[in-house]
DNA sequence: TTGAAAGCGCTAACAC
DNA sequence: GTGTTAGCGCTTTCAA
């Protein structure tokens, strides 16, 4: 936009030669202010900004330094989606909490998942990488980690020698079931995000459980059935509903798990995402929340407190997340660490008991 | 974190050493397929791989090439609270939505205006700089400015030569003001954020307007005093109270706005953060909202209609506003362009009209 | 189809 | 306090 007719950048040796002075001395003056006379040193800027020159060329200076000062975020999910999404805003939020004070920049790398290359992680030109939520056996996290830099990976199945950060998914996700089953409720119904990257949406059986990649869709599902076996609920009995990880997706997938008879008195999403879809379906199907219909959610997102009922969810650290991660990756320790951070259930409004004969007690 | 013991990385020119041939030979198995049979790119490829070769050096490629494929964007608030602020957020999902596609990565440059030196910019290495809403005469943007690099200035006052995006906020706040006195109320309150970089919160008066540096937050307040001025009403007469941009600032505003005699009727808030945090302190006022206090807001972020009350407020095109910045910035035109999106005045529930004898009516 | 040579713009050693 | 020299690792002519 600016340069309009580029008359070829002025170089630390144009200034130098219109000096009449040596390359160094001028890289001195941007650089090294007490290794040459203050005089002499604001000549050289000056002349520096009258010849437009734009300072030292920063991709010649890393080539010498090999400083880059920018860590590389490679999510698993397309970079708007992301950006839509609040769990992952708040893991970038963390992540930038200590990227500030360190000075050091953020990239965001786009995947571009349909096209043959992983070139844009092979050009980022970064210190390190954090690598978010990719799928087991992932092209893009193989890429990564032959770049060979310091990478941590967050919510991703471990490999060895990495760093990483976590949380228990799927003890947390029996924390939310055994909430419900301690509150009576036996007939559950379950809202799964994605469970592999195939665009499946639909009832989940068995065969799909199985061939599941996204490995903590897939504890936190397990979590949700280690709670129900261990109340002595079969759940097999219990239907999923795999979607998206949209409001949407969540309102569906409730359209869907209410149509059924039984109906379930009680709904356990994966994030907090769906749950609101959710409380929207009982909304628009007039059910109360929680007097008819009890919701779950995951992740304790900003708005998981301020909508009305107010949802009863599983909280995880996700600023913190993100801290942790950054704060792995600019430390570099030697040895790779596994850092799993705790979650807790939080009781809200979303989530009430049921009566003996499935109507429901306050 | 994976290089314990770094042996000193492998280069092109180790390949080439290792298989008998040269440089240019290997540098083409990998970037240029076609200039060299399949069976010995295969053999190139496996000797690279095997000898733990990370793939051509991004910084070393970028000082011959030149192309980045990375756009730099710098916040003139700190990342953090960029990353907790909707409307910021849906401005970075905007931008992600053209550089995706474009295979283009972004950084997010963090400014640590406490230091004294901004080489965060002058180190960042991409292919042309967004500037988001930056208050008049910035160290920051002079900075961006001098790397002559192409760039778009958003919500900025304009620079000669400098592309840039913005909406009319005079008119539009003008807009949300007149909706206010044309459902009778006289009564009216302003929140205002911050108008200039020093931290202060607490009553604007004349002089603190003569001195403000952001000109956005400057439009808006003078979009409603015109508003005023057209009805008749004084807008000296009006109490803005000046606060930080967040939901807490909203409310503790909101406080000393409802304790002043005459008690407003109505509340402008030049965000929809602070118009949330409004209702909130209504809520903590036992104030129905809009029975006995209108509020308007200012952007229509994704919360301003997922509330109750839904929130009348002034829509800006947030996510447009980022995707027209990236497009101005890839496409590099060769003129700048100023690109002014329309905002509309969404009718909620929030505001409503008020009675002769200041009670309201329906 | 392959190779030799030049050099992108800068900074770090080291000599003056 | 200042200058000379030597690369950082790669891609790009151009010649073979």
């Amino acid at each position: 936009m600016n340069d309009l007719n580029p008359p070829k950048p002025v170089t630390l040796l144009d200034i130098a030669k219109a000096l009449g002075i040596s390359r160094t001395t001028v890289s001195n003056a941007f650089n090294r202010p007490d290794q040459l006379s203050p005089d002499r040193r604001e000549r050289i800027l000056a002349t520096a900004k009258a010849m437009g020159y734009s300072g030292p060329n920063p991709t010649a200076r890393l080539l010498r330094t090999g400083q880059v000062g920018a860590i590389g975020v490679v999510f698993s999910e397309s970079l708007p989606y992301a950006f839509s999404d609040p769990v992952a805003i708040a893991f970038l939020q963390g992540i930038a909490s200590v990227c500030e004070p360190a000075k050091t920049s953020l990239l965001i790398v786009p995947l571009h998942r349909g096209g043959t290359t992983l070139d844009t992680v092979q050009r980022a030109v970064v210190d390190g990488f954090i690598i978010y939520s990719t799928p087991d056996t992932d092209a893009a996290t193989a890429q990564v980690l032959q770049r060979n830099l310091p990478t941590v990976m967050v919510d991703c199945s471990p490999v060895v020698g990495v760093s990483s950060v976590s949380i228990d998914d799927r003890r947390a996700a029996r924390a939310a079931a055994a909430h419900l089953i301690r509150l009576r409720h036996t007939r559950l119904g379950i809202i799964a995000m994605e469970l592999r990257f195939d665009q499946y949406e639909g009832i989940v059986d068995a065969q799909r459980i199985a061939t599941a990649t996204f490995p903590h869709a897939l504890a936190r599902l397990q979590g949700y059935q280690d709670a129900m076996q261990e109340a002595g609920l079969d759940p097999r009995h219990t239907p999923i509903e795999e979607r998206v990880n949209r409001e949407d997706g969540g309102f569906t997938a409730t359209l869907a798990l209410l149509n059924r008879t039984p109906r379930p008195t009680a709904i356990l999403a994966m994030s907090d995402r769906l749950a609101v879809g959710a409380l929207r379906a009982a909304e628009t199907l007039g059910l109360n929340v929680p007097q008819e219909l009890s919701i779950v959610g995951f992740d304790d997102i900003p708005l998981a407190s301020q909508i009305r009922p107010r949802l009863t969810t599983v909280r995880q650290p996700l600023v913190e997340k993100g801290a942790v991660a950054a704060r792995l990756l600019l430390e570099n320790f030697d040895q790779p660490i596994a850092q799993v951070l705790l979650t807790e259930l939080v009781l809200r409004e979303s989530s009430e008991a049921v009566t003996e004969n499935g109507d429901v007690i306050n």
